[in-house]
DNA sequence: TAGATTGTTAATCGATTAACAATC
DNA sequence: TAGATTGTTAATCGATTAACAATC
């Protein structure tokens, strides 16, 4: 039940889509892996929108600009639509990324499958410490920073992943651009300056929390 | 120079911010807390624009809805601004978050300043494992969740942060709800189900890169 | 069939941007 | 003064929503 039979999304999807639209649909899709470990086969548009706070008609209009994936007084399927937008944000493939920090963070990362159930795979961790390179981390050894380039190059690495402390990052993030990474995700407090052509976001838990606490307040 | 002399918030803003907006806000002042760090007296709309990739006309706009905070010529002081913008979100005192879970996640945050930087107070770490109790994580000591709803009331607790394994997170959420917890603040990967008088943020760092990855790929 | 939920329209609302006078 | 940057206007564009026919 391959959503996109004919290769048409050239032509569907000439341009990018705006901003909002692929920030939704990732949403999308990350309610959608966990309801169906939850054992769930079908969902509908009110459901994502309870998990999501998306409004059910945006949802449903969101999703039709790219095809009919639902069944009218049934809802959508949870696999065919993982794979729908899936295939609309091109990720369906395997990403490596590079996970720079050994830290309790780096160790919290390396061990969690949050990353895997997106189709990101570590396949790097590395550490300046030379105590701790060698060591294991769940499936991972600690290697050193040394084999930077080589690995971006070698284990085709777009994504790198910085835990590390906030004086180290900026450095780190000279050397990562240098080595070609295009995309940076930066969970030290630190502003990163790169170059336009690579993408860094920063994690801000306590803008997250800011934000919520707004609407709380208020 | 406090940018609002007289109370005349009330009167100016008399219903809540629009969604965008309260969220951009919350980044400017993530950028301003790092700008002084780094020991940044004046910024301009286009600095502000170049870590938080808002548009510089949109920022100014954002800003002039609630006062003249800047100078024409030279920009916004650091200072007045993280000042100004507290205000506006109402966000400007202490706030105290209980953290659960001691495991690597849990330490890397207790460890952090990254909620103190923005008036977050970590004032309790609970874990559920009778061995990590009374084990010490930067400044905290490990507590047992048994004391959860007198913490939750006596510590005047608004905010609970979840760095537990998925498979507690839903019974802890129970719990959380019935001691009056506001806001949830979801490390775990699984979807809560809570009323809608709370307010849970799912931290989905995967669901951040999948979206960069679109713009990448594209 | 009856109930439920999608797909889609049409209308509104807010976000976004370029441009530029005001002014530090 | 000259250069820089804000505050603000006006025009456009995209996001959001209610409503409902289509249909499973």
């Amino acid at each position: 039940m391959n959503p996109v039979t004919e290769d048409a999304d050239a032509g569907r999807t000439p341009e990018r889509l705006a901003l909002g639209v692929a920030a939704r649909l990732s949403r999308y899709l990350q309610v959608l892996t966990q309801a169906k470990k939850m054992g769930k086969d079908k969902i509908s548009s009110q459901e994502l929108s309870d998990y999501t706070h998306v409004n059910p008609t945006q949802i449903r209009r969101d999703l039709s600009g790219f095809g009919k994936f639902g069944k009218r007084g049934v809802g959508y399927s949870v696999d065919g639509l993982v794979a729908a937008i899936r295939d609309i944000l091109r990720t369906a493939g395997q990403h490596n990324i590079a996970l720079f920090g050994a830290g309790n963070l780096g160790k919290a990362i390396a061990s969690s499958d949050i990353f895997a159930d997106h189709g990101f795979r570590v396949v790097a961790l590395f550490d300046s410490d030379p105590a701790k390179v060698g060591e294991s981390v769940g499936p991972h050894t600690v290697r050193e920073s040394v084999d930077l380039e080589r690995a971006v190059v070698d284990e085709e690495i777009v994504v790198a992943v910085l835990a590390v402390p906030a004086a180290a990052a900026q450095p780190l993030a000279d050397l990562l651009v240098e080595a070609g990474v295009k995309i940076i995700f930066n969970y030290s407090e630190t502003l990163l300056d790169v170059p336009p052509s690579v993408t860094v976001h920063t994690s801000s838990p306590a803008v997250d929390l800011l934000y919520a606490l707004y609407f709380y307040l208020t």
